[in-house]
DNA sequence: GTCTATATCTCGATAGAC
DNA sequence: GTCTATCGAGATATAGAC
C-alpha cells in the first residue's frame, strides 16, 4: 500500500551493510531487517530467498565497481593530472559507499564464485575498464612522462593503496596515530598516494612534482 | 587414544582454513570437521565450543601478523636492502600461510572486536612492530637517502600492496592476464613493489635504482 | 503491503556406547 | 579418544489475517 519503492531500497540498503560486514553465508535475515527498520517476512516478499537477495545486492555491487574504474578522468590532459583524477574519485567512491567494496572483498574471501557472472562484461566493457588505465600508462611509457613499468601491476599497486585501509579500518584505527580523524586521514591518504606513485613512475633523472 | 596431538593440529589448521573463508559466524562447524577429516563431536571434545574455537585460532594468527613483520631484515646496511627485505619476507610469509591473512582481513570486515584483545601487545612491541619499519623510514629520511614521506602512511602502502592481491586472488585471476602462474606471479609481484615503491622514496635528482 | 504466527530445516552442542 | 544418535536453539521461509 504504502512506497513499495522506498522499503525496496531501505532493504536493498540494509541487506548490502550486513552482507558487507558478515559475508553470504554469515549475515542473518533478521539483522538486515532490524537494520531496515522492518519486518522479515517482508524481505522474503521482496526478494524471495536470501540467495536471491544476495545476487540481487551483488549485482548492484559490481555495477558500482566498475563505475568506479570509469570515473571521468578524460579532462586529464597530463598523465599527472589522470592519475590524481583516478585516484581522487576512486578513493571518493570508496569514502561514499564503503560497503560496496567491502562486499566484493568478502566475495573473494570466500572463493568469489559470484564473480564468474559479472567478470566478463567487467572484462569487455568498452571504456571504464582496468584496460582504460591500461592504455593510458602504455601511452605515457610510449611518450616518456614515465618509467617502463608493467601498467597491470601498477594499477593492481594503485588499486590496493585505495582500497585495503577501507577494509582494514578497525587495525587502522587502532594502530595508525592519525586516523582517529577518519575524513581527515581520508585525504591525507589521497595526497600520499598520488606523491609516492607518481614519483615511483617518473623517470630517473631531475624532475619536479606537481602539488 | 591415538595421537591427541595430530588431531587437534588438524582441527585447527581446518578451522583456520574454514574461518578464514568464511568468517566466524559464516563457517559451519561441519565443514571444518569434513576438511581435518574427523568427526564433528571432535571439535567439541577438543575445544569446546565454536566461539572457543575461533579465539585460539584468531590469537594464533595475531602471533603470525606480528611475526611478519619482524622477519629478520636486521643484516640490512642499506635502506634499499632493508625494503627490499621486508617485501620479500613479508610475502613470502603470505604465500606459504595466505589464510592467516585472510582470517585477518575477515575479522576487519565484520568489525574487529576480537583485534582489541590482541592489539596491546602489538603495539608496545619490542622489535618487529610497525615502529621498526617507521624509525628505518625516519632514519633514512634524515640521512638523506629518501624523500620526506609520512613513514606511517608509506608502510601502509607497502602492507597494501602485499596483501590485497592474497585477499583479492579470485579477481585477479579472473582480470590480470599473467596471474594463472600464481607462484610466477607472486615473484614478479616482489619486484614491482619493489621497484615502484624505491622509485618512489628517492629523492628528486639524479639516481640509480638497485637491481 | 505489512504484520503475527508457525512450519521446516540447519546448526551447535551434548549424551552415551565403544 | 572417537564415533552415532539426538536434543534444543535459532535460522530461513511460508501461511494467513488485516
Amino acid at each position: 500500500m504504502t512506497n513499495t519503492v522506498e522499503t525496496e531500497e531501505r532493504i536493498f540498503d540494509a541487506a548490502l551493510v550486513v552482507f558487507a560486514s558478515k559475508g553470504r553465508d554469515g549475515a542473518r535475515m533478521q539483522e538486515i531487517a532490524d537494520q531496515a527498520g522492518i519486518n522479515k517476512a517482508m524481505l522474503h516478499y521482496y526478494f524471495r530467498s536470501k540467495d536471491r537477495l544476495y545476487e540481487a545486492v551483488f549485482g548492484y555491487v559490481m555495477k558500482r565497481f566498475m563505475q568506479a574504474f570509469a570515473q571521468e578522468t578524460r579532462g586529464a590532459t597530463t598523465f599527472a593530472e589522470f592519475l590524481r583524477g583516478f585516484i581522487d574519485s576512486y578513493i571518493d567512491a570508496l569514502h561514499a559507499n564503503p560497503d560496496v567494496f567491502r562486499l566484493m572483498v568478502n566475495e573473494n574471501l570466500s572463493g568469489g564464485q559470484a564473480l564468474g557472472t559479472h567478470i566478463g562484461r567487467f572484462k569487455q566493457a568498452q571504456e571504464g575498464a582496468p584496460q582504460l588505465f591500461v592504455r593510458k600508462i602504455e601511452a605515457a611509457v610510449e611518450r616518456g612522462d614515465i618509467r617502463a613499468v608493467d601498467p597491470w601491476h601498477t594499477i593492481l599497486t594503485v588499486i590496493s593503496s585505495c582500497i585495503f585501509f577501507f577494509v582494514s579500518r578497525p587495525t587502522v584505527e587502532l594502530i595508525h596515530p592519525d586516523a582517529q580523524d577518519w575524513d581527515a586521514f581520508v585525504k591525507a591518504r589521497k595526497q600520499h598516494i598520488f606523491d609516492l606513485i607518481y614519483h615511483g613512475l617518473q623517470p630517473a633523472g631531475p624532475h619536479d612534482t606537481p602539488s
